[in-house]
DNA sequence: CCCGTTAGGATACGAATGTATCCATATGGG
DNA sequence: CCCATATGGATACATTCGTATCCTAACGGG
């Protein structure tokens, strides 16, 4: 056989290309040549990578999937070590961007969220992510409940979808500027305070 | 002058069409020959009342926050006599999708945020609504907290913004279907109950 | 050495887009 | 009555898009 290349490694620069045009000038922005452009390679490469444009779609919101969960398990590696309030620090702080890389992911991600719900074929990639994460954190949030750190009166999975539903709010307002990092971390750790009681170290 | 024609109500038509195509298939799917199909006319009609697509798009954006704003002023009308909380859960209400014609309007809102992010174009439109909001809500918060009808240890304008990025929130998870609205105001009522106190009638 | 296969360059094609132009028509004020 | 003008129909144009096709080059196994 001839020329051998490493295609995962072609297709994860291409998808890297995408998601660079995405977070930055929107998916409307996203052509099969500007990928090209943007990756430093011709029109005929991507074609021969991705045999659709949705395909192409596709494997950039799975990447995205991908890195969020990989920094989610990065943040919540020793997570059996760290106390309940401190779990759901991580996993919050996680969600909202706070450096440049994440912010552009944030914005990506919005994208794709906006897309898929008029695309049924993105929609279909389907992101089980927000349901994994209110699992988990229902299950913490529970045991935190029967070891006595929460008051009995709270109802976990209401306040596990709330806290979500928050850093998702939040972070739409990072995104449009309507408020910095910061910002919106200290309204976070206030809804926490109130949760877990006053603040740790 | 030859044949005279209502260009207001000209114009309206074209917009709603518009906003009809952005909220059921998404601002990638608004053209100039869509929303002429959509409203019945030609395209030459099209172009005739609006000289631009981006004036079209920004018509969209501006009679979007009107129909939000009609609905705030319609839901705190008599707000003077309500309960402080009562102010709350209406203006909540208003911005999380209850029926099918404001689940409509927040997708296209939804779809315009997005758009926004990236073409500064629709950002210059701005979107003044949420800081009008926030300031609003907090007014009435500080003076339902003097009263004593709310704890002093709450912070007024950080309780304001965490509902509202609440309510924005949980409008996303309503919109992709991964809650209903009742589910939703289920939430909001469990939080503005530890605010305010246990419910009302 | 050499040839079959993989990797990509070059180009084309039809569809859809925003915008511009040319022209018809009808109507209300003189 | 009649014509200047507001309204809009028909059509064209250059781009851009996704996709398809054709062909070349290189390279590793025989």
């Amino acid at each position: 056989m001839p020329r051998k290349v490493d295609h995962d490694e072609r297709r994860r620069r291409l998808t890297e290309a995408l998601l660079r045009i995405a977070s930055t000038r929107g998916l409307q922005a996203v052509s099969m040549r500007e990928i090209a452009a943007e990756a430093g390679v011709s029109l005929r490469v991507v074609q021969y990578y991705f045999t659709n444009k949705q395909a192409l779609l596709e494997s950039g919101l799975t990447e995205l999937g991908a890195r969020m969960d990989r920094r989610l398990k990065q943040r919540t590696a020793g997570a059996g070590e760290l106390t309940p309030r401190g779990v759901f620090a991580a996993v919050l702080d996680v969600v909202l961007p706070s450096d440049e890389q994440s912010r552009l992911d944030s914005m990506a991600w919005n994208a794709y969220y906006t897309a898929a719900l008029t695309d049924p074929a993105l929609a279909a990639v389907g992101v089980t992510l927000p349901d994994t994460l209110e699992n988990f954190l229902t299950v913490r949030l529970t045991t935190a409940q029967q070891a006595g750190e929460i008051t009995p009166d709270r109802d976990p999975r209401t306040e596990v979808a709330g806290l979500l539903a928050l850093a998702n709010g939040l972070t739409s307002s990072v995104l449009s500027g309507q408020r910095g990092h910061e910002a919106a971390a200290k309204i976070i750790d206030y809804h926490l305070d109130r949760l877990f009681g006053p603040a740790p170290a």
